[in-house]
DNA sequence: ATTCAGGTGCGAG
DNA sequence: CTCGCACCTGAA
């Protein structure tokens, strides 16, 4: 089947039918991804991981390991897309939009990871954030044996200082980073725990967070928690409901979420995503 | 040099 | 509750 010459012990993760690991990757819900030609590299809990996409397969060159790579596919595609992105494209809009954006997997990505990223993502770009993350993992993730850093714990950011955080370029989110990670390192907040409770009280409980306001507590729910009906609304989004579904009339993101959760149920989530992706790249962004 | 992109928190009404 | 505004920084 595969026609690249790869050494017998990298293993090769048949992925479900349909997925598009660049697009998973590149879609803003992961900040730690970097491409060099067809090779992804990034660090998934504890392990960094290198991969190449091969005709519905994920080549994992690094590491060679068969129990890493099984836990790297219970992040990389935890739903089955064939069968979400048919109920979708029984949405008109979401039909038109499924041709460009097919093949993305919402990810299962650690909560606290999840929550710390996604405090840094307010009034800031994707860019900007990958930036940052790659700030704080450089200066206080732990370096791991195979290569790269892990996240960073919230112990560590609990004792770092502004000066060494406005390194990393947080800007006015220094503050709110070093408070969340004091809760969780105190254990007023147990990010874990938060999985187990349901949608509507986790939420709850994450807005109560500094620095979390509706949007990044959706955005932690459906990225880092998996709730799939979660429905964050920024501002690409916005724009798509708005324009696409309510002829232009201007809405508020509350308005936006709830409709959607009435629209799409447990499946709000993953049409988020494409509206997401196919406005951002219709709006210009490379 | 100037302008722009991006959610949250807060005070005022 | 809703509204209007300040906030920080890389890129264009």
């Amino acid at each position: 089947m595969s026609t690249l010459a790869a050494p017998r012990s990298v293993p090769r993760l048949t992925a479900p039918r349909g997925f598009d690991l660049r697009r998973t990757l590149d879609s803003g819900q992961a900040f730690r991804w970097t491409w060099e030609g067809g090779v992804a590299t990034g660090v998934v809990e504890r392990t960094r991981f290198r991969l190449v996409e091969d005709d519905g397969a994920v080549m994992v060159l690094e590491p060679p390991d068969a129990a890493a790579a099984a836990r790297l596919a219970a992040y990389l595609w935890p739903d089955d897309l064939q069968l979400i992105e048919g109920a979708l494209g029984r949405d008109p809009e979401l039909a038109r939009t499924l041709p460009h954006t097919r093949g993305i997997a919402i990810l299962r990505q650690d909560p606290w990871e999840t929550l710390a990223s996604f405090v840094l993502s307010s009034f800031n770009t994707v860019k900007k954030i990958r930036l940052s993350v790659r700030g704080l993992c450089a200066r206080y993730g732990e370096a791991l044996p195979v290569g790269g850093r892990a996240f960073p714990t919230p112990e560590r950011l609990a004792a770092a200082t502004p000066r060494g955080l406005a390194r990393c370029s947080l800007g006015y989110r220094a503050p709110y980073l070093r408070a969340l990670a004091r809760e969780v390192a105190d254990g007023r907040l147990e990010v874990r725990s938060l999985g187990a409770l349901p949608h509507d009280e986790a939420r709850a409980r994450l807005l109560r967070l500094p620095g979390v306001g509706e949007k990044v507590a959706d955005c932690v729910l459906l990225f880092g928690l998996g709730h799939r009906g979660a429905f964050p609304v920024d501002v690409w989004v916005r724009r798509a409901v708005e324009r696409r579904y309510f002829g232009g009339r201007p809405m508020r993101p509350r308005e936006i979420r709830e409709w959607a959760r009435a629209r799409w149920g447990d499946l709000a989530g993953y049409a988020q995503q494409h509206l997401f992706e196919y406005e951002r790249r219709a709006g210009g962004i490379a």
